[in-house]
DNA sequence: GTGAAAGCGCTAACAG
DNA sequence: CTGTTAGCGCTTTCAC
């Protein structure tokens, strides 16, 4: 069942036909409602691939993020599909589990124009290779731009935000401060560590290695480091976190051991994961404006989808410092 | 840049160089490496919307979930996707936030041929749409099937997990076990529940509607139907959940309130997600196979690509009760 | 081993 | 307001 089967049953022509379908005013009323009753008697479905070959277009995006597991993507996806609903785009996420194999086996999917444009949260792809998709696809980055790349991507201010927490913490009078990055040398490691040793060295306080962890993002992955830690000769009174299961990892740990968390030492982890609320002491963390990470992301993309040498933007978002049971006891 | 400007580059045809892409033998060995070198040079990347129209193959699938939020998807995907990728099917998701308009926003992709088949994991429509579909395009259910739907499916036994589950408690000497169930009535709620009224029954427990409660899965549902059943003039001493969210939420009103969980009262939640061994206490819960439900729901839906009108089939897969601190102190 | 040509289903320019 | 027609980019017979 094709435009012509529809067309012939109607004894109208393809071209009515089409125009019915989109919408188009100029076709009289009785037309019209003679074919969306045939249209609808036979479950016609335009097959979208004579019309992408026609228009070049697909109405789609692609969102790109490592995984499904980690909670933070679900709100920024909401706020995708938000913006993009508005504008009448479908949103298809795919997972690329930080294999570059299964990034450029969906990449294709915009090379190869299934897709209006992609919205990627972590690229595994060189600098180069991005601002050259970027420079010719309508491609742009959340959360984790690729570091010197020309491609309009959508952030907070790591730096200033793990630079304002390490702060306080000092202001208080700890000294010990540990923080637990993640491993993939990527942007907002970089930013936040930077953050964190510029904290340190404003109060004047010596930046010590052994309390600069990268690793992994998981619950066991910050368990392990705590464990570790806590045998320093001077064991921290403070651990900041890349993630929040790395500061439940953390915690479970010093509880393990009988330390109170909140009082005798401090755990704040980042992203502000719904169980941060509901874990057991209530997490203190820090937040990112995961919706409008989302809506942000589009709106670039957008722009790009409407003139692709429209000019790189590169949009920051404020962050929110969050202080529940864990560092407030 | 397309085929036809390539075959002219490489003064051969637009056949022969659709022969090299789709890696047909009968291509000399010159001739490929001249197509594929000119291919390479100008990173030519041929559009998916003329191959489809052509083949009416888009060796793509299409996942359909609620919401990311729910990690329990996660390894699920990643199941899909493992199965899919040998077969060398590109894997999209996308989330439907139980939203009738949003599922018919994206079905139109099945629909409309713009992916070769759908597995869905939670459903708004009725049964009699569910069979109409499955019988026209390749489509398949996981974990909720929709009742009464002819269409494959891939599913935990609910109801023996829920009935072995309470039966085991009730055997410790409990009389006073609350269930706190989804709200959506559908497949896994029903089976849940049946299991449950099924223990009761088994044990000559006469089944009290207050111990049973019907809300969202989110973390602080648990913790209000769990601050109002605390409240009954028998309090229950066991509380099963139909999420670990809602074990969660249950478990931070009964430490709120000072009882010790694991000793006083039991907490089993399920789905045995990531925070369920890290959350304290450690939570017991109830185990889905999650990869191989992936797997598995690929492994059906490709039966129905390849021949639509293959049988049908329902898939039940093992669970296991997973018992850790919140029920063994 | 290679090419010519038809056609997948649709839209849009043009004509009337 | 409606129809005719070309053509989007690709694959696939059918010839040679």
């Amino acid at each position: 069942m094709n435009i012509i089967d529809i067309s012939k049953l109607c004894g109208v022509s393809t071209a009515t036909v089409s125009r019915v379908i989109n919408k188009d005013p100029r076709v009289s009323k009785e037309t019209r409602q003679k074919v969306l009753k045939v249209i609808d008697e036979n479950d016609y479905i335009p097959n979208k691939s004579g019309r992408y070959l026609r228009t070049s277009r697909s109405n789609k995006i692609l969102v790109m993020i490592p995984t499904f597991l980690n909670q933070f993507y679900s709100v920024i996806v909401e706020g995708i599909e938000y913006q993009a609903d508005k504008k009448g785009y479908q949103v298809v996420v795919v997972m690329t589990m930080l294999q570059k194999r299964l990034e450029e086996k969906y990449i294709d999917m915009l090379k190869s124009k299934q897709v209006d444009g992609c919205i990627n949260f972590f690229s595994t792809f060189s600098s180069d290779e991005i601002s050259s998709l970027a420079n010719r696809y309508p491609y742009v980055q959340g959360c984790e731009p690729t570091i010197g790349a020309k491609v309009s991507s959508v952030v907070i201010d790591n730096r200033d935000a793990v630079f304002k927490a390490a702060s306080s913490f000092i202001q208080k009078g700890h000294k010990r401060i540990a923080y637990i990055s993640g491993n993939y040398y990527k942007f907002s490691e970089q930013s936040r560590e930077a953050g964190y040793k510029q904290a340190l060295e404003n109060e004047g306080i010596i930046f010590d290695p052994a309390l600069l962890a990268k690793t992994e993002y998981r619950f066991k992955d910050g368990y392990n480091i705590c464990e570790a830690m806590m045998q320093l000769p001077q064991a921290p009174t403070v651990f900041m976190t890349a993630s929040d299961p790395l500061a439940i990892g953390v915690t479970n740990f010093l509880i393990e051991k009988g330390y109170k968390v909140g009082k005798e030492i401090m755990v704040i982890g980042f992203d502000n994961s719904d169980i941060s609320k509901f874990f057991i002491p209530k997490l203190s963390t820090i937040s990112q404006p995961r919706f409008e990470l989302g809506t942000t992301a589009f709106d670039l993309l957008n722009e790009k989808i409407e003139n692709i040498n429209s000019p790189v933007k590169k949009t920051i978002l404020p962050f929110k410092i969050i202080h529940r049971e864990s560092t407030i006891g």
